[in-house]
RNA sequence: UGGGGCGUCGCCAAGCGGUAAGGCAGCGGAUUUUGAUUCCGCCAUUCGGAGGUUCGAUCCCUCCCGCCCCAG
């Protein structure tokens, strides 16, 4: 399994010339078989790899939790599997940053009516800048991480990398990553990019590390239980309110329990029966009203983009073709993107279905494998 | 208290003599490095109540109860 040509991929995924022995990579080390196998193929490839994990939040309450990331148990394994590796491993104590950059500002998004992507601000404040700024006082000469997206230099001899989805689609994360800027970019290498889940897994198990059969994250990390809202609750429990539910003319259909608990596009849990499902269509935070209406509602086309991280050629009010991303889940869709008075807007061609502020919109230059991401911004009200 | 209509799962709604469709909501699961979506599974031995006709009724008859509409 892990031939020569897997080894000479990672050496050319890393791109930097010179013996590997003495080029230092950065590895971040969530405790997950991804990032563990991007930290192995590093060393295979003879790379002076230095492993770090960040413990984020209480590791108290997530010790047991299957499919968490950086805390308790996974600390632990992050640190076996880098003696394992025979790296040298760190565990940095990130929490108060944590606690600032990504679990305050994504209860704020919530309370404010909108739903919050804290795998993007988690990426692009504490791993791809203050993890990255670290490792660079570590003297390494990149970071790299498990993500499954592939980047590569430009090929005019400066150091400008692109960053492309990778060979897997069914794990493409570059969703997660539109806020990679340029600089953060040119710095990081995504081993990962070319292999399949099933292949890192196979390596992972070859290599006989303990965290080969792991099962996969998902959920919201620092939510123990699934339960983001309870977290809302414990720590501003003055603002989640009840309110009405009410159709698009203002009809009261029936109570929630309070905004937070509903995303656009949202079915379940809504608790009023009739004759058509009803989607959510638009939270109102300051009436505390969720509005509801059948899936039609939900169609949008026009999408206003907020912190947009632009990484192709200059844009223009002139709309320029790309695919966009409303969604991890779901492949891009042809659409538009132009520059705009009030900032850039995307133009869905065909339309989408739950468009919610808060979540990404990621662009591309194509659709499939090996496409360039472009960069990606906010959705914002529409 | 004259006439007409209706009453089937929490909601909507088929069935109109042969032994209870479907949708919604709900619950459970699969999928998913966010939230959702989507998909799969479960969900009325019973048809407002009481009698009657029939081999057999939710479907036919009688009475009662409760709604609705038109006439008052």
């Amino acid at each position: 399994m892990i031939g020569q040509g897997l080894i000479d991929g990672v050496r050319e995924t890393v791109g930097l010339a010179g013996d590997p022995g003495s080029i230092r990579v950065v590895c971040a080390m969530s405790g997950g078989v991804d990032s563990t196998v991007a930290a192995a193929l590093l060393k295979q490839a003879g790379f002076d790899v230095v492993g770090i994990t960040l413990q984020l939040y209480d590791h108290g309450e997530a010790v047991r939790r299957k499919g968490a990331c950086c805390a308790g148990q996974d600390i632990h394994d992050a640190r076996r599997a880098a003696s394992a590796i025979g790296i040298p491993h760190y565990v940095l104590d990130f929490e108060s940053r944590f606690r600032e950059a990504v679990i305050d500002e994504f209860v704020e998004s919530y309370l404010g009516g909108e739903t919050p992507i804290p795998c993007v601000t988690c990426n692009r404040t504490v791993k791809f800048a203050d993890l990255l700024a670290r490792s660079q006082e570590l003297d390494a000469a990149a970071m790299a991480t498990g993500h499954y997206v592939e980047s590569r230099a430009r090929g005019d001899g400066s150091p400008t990398r692109d960053m492309f989805t990778p060979a897997d689609l069914s794990r493409d994360q570059s969703y997660f990553l539109f806020g990679t800027t340029q600089a953060q970019l040119d710095y990081l290498r995504f081993p990962l990019g070319a292999l399949t889940k099933t292949e890192t897994r196979a390596i992972a198990a070859e290599l006989g590390l303990d965290v080969a059969d792991k099962p996969d994250s998902q959920d919201i990390c620092f939510v123990p239980d699934g339960d983001y809202a309870a977290l809302i609750r414990k720590l501003r429990p003055d603002a989640v309110a009840p309110g009405d539910i009410v159709d698009r003319d203002g009809q009261v259909l029936g109570r929630h329990e309070g905004i937070i608990h509903y995303t656009i596009g949202q079915r379940r849990g809504l608790g009023i029966a009739g004759a058509e499902p009803l989607y959510v269509v638009k939270i109102d935070a300051a009436a505390k009203r969720v509005v509801v209406g059948p899936r039609e509602a939900l169609r949008q086309e026009d999408i206003p983009v907020t912190g947009l991280n632009w990484l192709g050629e200059p844009l223009s009010p002139t709309p320029r073709a790309v695919y966009a991303k409303i969604r991890s889940a779901r492949p891009p869709v042809p659409a538009d993107i132009r520059l705009e008075g009030n900032g850039p807007v995307v133009t869905i061609r065909g339309g989408e279905h739950g468009v919610s502020p808060g979540q990404a919109c990621v662009l591309y230059a194509g659709e499939g494998p090996g496409q360039r991401v472009l960069g990606g911004g906010f959705i914002g009200r529409g």
